[in-house]
DNA sequence: TCCACTGTTATATTTACTATATAACAGTTA
DNA sequence: TAACTGTTATATAGTAAATATAACAGTGGA
């Protein structure tokens, strides 16, 4: 599992890892039941604080996404592919609203927007 | 005019008030060169210090959307209508990046997005 | 000119958050 | 027992947001 971090970034690290691993659990990088690194390995990997490592896995695990024991590990929790990807579509319906509402307000075609819409979708293939 | 602000929001204050001054200018509340609440009584109305409330108006000065003068007050600048239009599609561009990244990493094609962009924009004609 | 408003600037302080270092404690397993 | 795992407590540093306070300067009416 590789995770870069930028310290110069706005996001704060502990939030970096947070959205690294949960990416990595999405796309299936890292299979359920599957071990992360322990938090002074990955706070090593990166040269910073294991604190800051388990305040991302703190989170993770509120989530529900990751589970942590004692003495043994973390581990990325069974996962229900169909509520994720439900939940994700109802996140991507909501920005869409957003979308329809900003340009019902400020006249902005439809075609304005499908035509960004076209751009963001075709330069990051 | 009125604002509402949170102090327990994640969003800074200044920012609030600032989100609600564009907004207002955007939606013709506030109208062209129409004077802005001094700093001291916005801050008086909202148990703030003066000095927030003059961030949120720098911030707006260097968006261009408002004009201050030192010693008369602050008014509303004369609408460039292009740079609205352009700041609403930044806003719906930024909310096409964010859809776009959902999507991405949880795996939903693009062509499911469209179906979702049809949807809503075609039910609300 | 005086006064009451306007914005500006400088300084210091508080609070919260992020991140760190260090040490000690406890569970797991070979 | 040793070497891993996670946990907890304490203290510290840096940063951003917000505050309080004071002094300064421009505007415009009485």
């Amino acid at each position: 599992m590789d995770i870069i971090i930028s310290n110069s970034s706005d996001t704060p690290i502990f939030k970096q890892i947070e959205d690294a691993i949960y990416e990595a659990i999405c796309n299936d990088d890292l299979k359920e039941n599957e071990m992360l690194p322990s938090v002074r390995a990955l706070a090593n990997d990166l040269k910073i604080s294991f604190l800051t490592v388990k305040r991302a896995y703190d989170e993770l695990e509120a989530s529900g996404f990751i589970k942590t024991i004692p003495g043994k590990g973390s581990f990325v929790a069974p996962k229900n592919l169909d509520l994720i990807k439900e939940e994700k579509l109802k996140q991507i319906q909501d920005l869409l609203e957003q979308v329809y509402q900003i340009s019902k307000v400020s006249n902005i075609s439809t075609k304005e927007v499908q035509e960004l819409f076209q751009i963001i979708f075709e330069e990051n293939e």
